[in-house]
Parts: C-alpha cells; structure tokens; sequence
DNA sequence: CCGACTTTTCGAACATGTTCCGAAAGTAGC
DNA sequence: GCTACTTTCGGAACATGTTCGAAAAGTCGG
C-alpha cells in the first residue's frame, strides 16, 4: 500500500514481486535499534518500523525472532577480536571458554537464544571456531574425541548457566510489595533445620553477587582433565 | 457477575468483599492443569477457568505467572522423597546435586524460572534443605563459608546449564523448512578451518545427547575441592 | 439502615510473537 | 497485451502475560 520502489532492479532472471528488503538490512537495523535504545526494545514491529515496513513481512526473510537473534550473535562473532591463546592446552581452554563467556555478557541479548536446540549447529565459521578451540584444547591435554565434546559440554552448561543466572540478575520484584508473596528473607533461615544457611544468612546476597566464572572454570577444567590424564601427567 | 457464593463464611473480623479464591485452591487447579493437559498448557487464562474465575482475579493472589511456578516448585519440593546420604562427604554433594537434578527434569516447567533473580531466597525449608545438604557437604569437605557458597553456586551454574539445553532439546525448527535460514549441518564443517569439528561431524549430535550430567558434575566437585584441600587431602 | 472503608472480582485494553490469507508487483510464455 | 506463475508484502486475527479501573460484596461505626 504504502511501499516505496524496490530497492534495486530485480536481478535478471529473477521471478515474482522484487523484495523490499532483504536480511542485511533487517539486521542493520537490529543492531542500529540495539545500539540507539537498549536490547530490550527490540521488538518485531518496532525493528519493522525501523526499516519502514510492516511487521510480517519480516516472517519472509526470517524464521523467528530467535533466528534473528542467532543471525545477529554470528553477525557480532565476526567482528569479535580473537584473544591471544597461551602456549599450554589447559590454559588455552580457560582463556577461550572466558572469551565467549565474556562475549556472551557484552551481548546480553543473547540469553535468549543460548538453550536453543542443536546451538552449536546453528553457528556460523565465525563463532565456530571457538568451540573449535575448545575441542583443539582438550585433544592436546590427551583427550579423544569423545572426551573432548564431553569437556565441551561440561564447559558450555557451566557457562550457559552462569550467563543466564547473571542476566537475570538485579530484576528485583515488587517493591514494596503486594502481601502476596513473601519477600527473600535470608536472616529468617531456621538454624535447626539449615544451620549452614542460617550461619551464612544475610551474608549471602554477597557472596552471591561475586564475578566467581573464571575460578570455577579453572576447577571444571582441571576436573575434567584429571580423568583423561593418568595420575602422574 | 457469574460468581457463585463465597467457598466460606468470611472469618470473623475480616473487612472486605470475601474471596472467591484461594492460593492453595490455584495451586490445586494448576496441579490438576499440568497432571492433565501437560505444562505447555498451563497459561493464566485456561488455569482460571479451571478453577471457574476471571482471568485477571488470579492476580489478587499471585504475583506473576513465575511466582506461580516458584509456588508450584516449592509446593512438589514438599512431597520430593529424599535420598539417602551416603557418608563420604564428597558424594553427599555429588548425591544431593543429582537429587536436585532429577528433581529438576521430573518438572519441566521448573526450567522457567530457573534463573530469577534471587532463587534461593525464594526457596521454601522443604526445598531449602537440599541447598543446606550441598552447603554441609561442602563444609564437611574442609571448605570455610565462603567456599561453601562458592562450591554451591558453581554446582548450581552447572545444573542450571544443563536443564535449560536439555528442556529446550528436540524442538526442531520448521520441518522441511523456508529457503530462509540454513539447517543445521554437521557434516559441511570447513576441514581446514576447525579440524576437529569436521573430524567428528555427523557424530555430534550422537554425542551431544548423552547424558553425561553426572560425570562432569564429578568433574567439577572434584576441581572445586581440589583447590580447598591440601594437595595431600 | 446508612455512609465510609476495604478487599476481591473481572472486563477492557495493551504489547508481544506469530499465522493466515488476500493483494501487489514483478517475470515468462504466447 | 494477456494470462499464468511466483514471490513479497502487510493487515487482520490469535493467544499470551499483564495493567487499569470500575463495580461488587462484604465489615464497621453511627
């Protein structure tokens, strides 16, 4: 109704209604809207009226929201620097795993998509070959190829809970509250019956808001390593 | 409108219209919602219906659908049978997360609220005390408070991880498929780029849906305490 | 019995992701 | 130019969680 003139000149050879749009401008505009008004503004019909189209006709050139957020991580893999890798293997595991892990918390967005069936297959060469390096590391540190996809997964569910446990962190609910549900109370803790919680008590919202990823990497890695190598190694 | 009588006579002293509704009554009917239909079905609209109120009343007696759920959680911690604790304190941790765990899977709608800001301080004694067992597992390992939580949090990460992959697994994307979004394919993997994925191409999803939970929890338990005891321990 | 107050109930409305389907706008063959 | 055929476009509609505001149904003090 409304549409301007197709883009371009509909290539020859080229059947049915010349598109308006095409994918790398809805991913312009994603990360434009992204960049100008949060993540959490990005929305199906508010990045349609961003591009100056309506919102289903975004459905013709992506599957779904979540498969927008997936072009966009491997968009954003691209320009992702490569950190330098150490000499030793193990090392080379944390100091990867760390990469995405950080990556994964500059794009907070990503949350949404990191559970999604079959992640791994759905990235692109360029988020690849960081699983790559993980894979690469575990095979030097002697594990085969079975074992290593177990270091993977192990390292990747580690991550991915952190990452999602961080990114809802700070939503705190209610207010003043109606008298609806109760609110966190962590000096209530009955000593009888959680004598270590109790002793903890208000001590834990912070101990639980400490950046603990990298040491608790360290100890998977080296746990799951110590089952490959022969005692001695 | 439609609304029948008051279940009960309202309690003396009690100002006000009397309610029509009760929380445990809600919880009744979102039991009986997901028992019956399955917990894909359990939306705001269709539980208050089965309970035979308007929509929107739900809301004087429950905060969010997620409060809700944590309701729910903390209502079928209740009924959880616990496992018996073997002596060696490591394995407690190790029987106690797997406790949880199975737990966690048994209630699939659980995975959405995995995450909340604040879980734990929202947890019930009846849930509670499997985050206490972990705790004194822990502390019986040698570790002081703070490694405690420590300990905790990155077995809870690691859990947590794996029940979102695996509750999100087997929801393959559109069939035979748009021309939109490539599929998924492990064996088109880049040889000279990531070698090692390449090397285990198709096998990946073989590997990739064992269930290897237990082993890697081990894995990371025994990193964790590693790093807590003498190197002699 | 009446007005003030309190609590509960619920219909209307909103924003969201998504599906459906008819209209629009081209090419290909004649 | 006309008729297929193909592809893209986008408005209407749906189910979802949730908010708002007004009506309902009680108690309490007089």
């Amino acid at each position: 109704m409304m549409g301007g003139m197709p883009r371009s000149i509909a290539p020859k050879g080229r059947t049915g209604r010349p598109p308006l749009t095409s994918r790398a401008q809805i991913l312009e505009g994603a990360r434009r809207l992204i960049d100008r008004d949060g993540w959490e503004k990005l929305t199906i019909r508010r990045l349609a009226a961003e591009i100056g189209v309506g919102a289903t006709t975004l459905y013709h050139h992506i599957r779904s929201k979540d498969d927008l957020l997936l072009l966009l991580l491997n968009d954003y893999a691209e320009r992702f620097e490569r950190p330098e890798l150490p000499d030793d293997p193990r090392e080379r595991i944390v100091v990867t795993a760390t990469a995405i892990h950080d990556a994964l918390v500059a794009w907070p967005w990503a949350a949404e998509i990191l559970t999604v069936d079959g992640f791994v297959g759905l990235l692109d060469e360029s988020a690849l070959w960081l699983v790559e390096g993980l894979l690469a590391g575990a095979r030097d540190c002697g594990c085969d190829e079975e074992q290593a996809v177990h270091v993977f997964r192990s390292v990747w569910y580690y991550t991915v809970g952190e990452i999602l446990v961080r990114a809802h962190s700070g939503h705190r609910r209610g207010g003043e509250g109606a008298v609806v549900t109760r609110e966190p109370s962590f000096s209530g803790f009955d000593a009888s019956r959680v004598p270590h919680l109790a002793a903890i008590g208000e001590r834990w919202p912070e101990l639980a808001a400490r950046d603990t990823y990298v040491e608790g990497l360290r100890a998977l890695v080296d746990g799951l390593l110590a089952r490959t190598l022969p005692p001695g190694g």
